[in-house]
DNA sequence: ACATGTTCCTTAC
DNA sequence: GTAAGGAACATGT
C-alpha cells in the first residue's frame, strides 16, 4: 500500500500527541494545512501504521468520541474509549469528560 | 443541509 | 498508462 504525502503528514502530526491527551480532526487538519477535517478522518481510517500512529487519540472537535477502525459506533468504539480511559482520558455518554485533555498541536 | 479535501473505483481513450 | 467523472468518508458549520 502506498502512503500519500498527505497521509504521511497526518500520521506525523497524530504521532506527536502525547499519552494521556487527545486531539481533534479539526486541529490535525489545520496543523496539516488542510481545510477539510474530513480528509483527516479518511487518512486515519486507512492508517497502515497500526499502534505506531495513535489514531485512537483523535476525536471530533465537538469532543465527541468520533470513530475508530472504520465505524462510528459499536464494539470498536467501545475499545477506543477503553484505550483512552486506560491512558487517563475519560469519556461519558460518548463525550470527552475533561476538555483540558485536548492537546494543543500548535503550542 | 451544504461545504470541504482526499482517496478509490469505474469508464474511456 | 493516463485522464476524467462520480462515490465515499472516523467532520464542521
Amino acid at each position: 500500500m502506498s502512503v500519500t504525502d498527505f497521509e504521511r503528514k497526518i500520521y506525523r502530526i497524530v504521532s506527536q500527541i502525547p499519552r494521556g491527551y487527545v486531539s481533534t480532526y479539526k486541529l490535525v487538519a489545520r496543523k496539516a494545512g488542510c481545510g477539510s477535517c474530513r480528509a483527516v478522518g479518511q487518512a486515519l481510517k486507512r492508517n497502515p501504521y497500526a499502534p505506531r500512529v495513535p489514531c485512537h487519540r483523535v476525536i471530533a472537535s465537538d469532543l465527541d468520541i468520533g470513530g475508530f477502525c472504520g465505524s462510528l459506533r459499536g464494539r470498536q468504539i467501545q475499545r477506543k474509549v477503553k484505550l483512552l480511559r486506560r491512558e487517563g482520558v475519560l469519556f461519558e455518554k460518548g463525550k470527552l469528560t475533561d476538555p483540558s485533555r485536548v492537546y494543543d498541536l500548535m503550542g
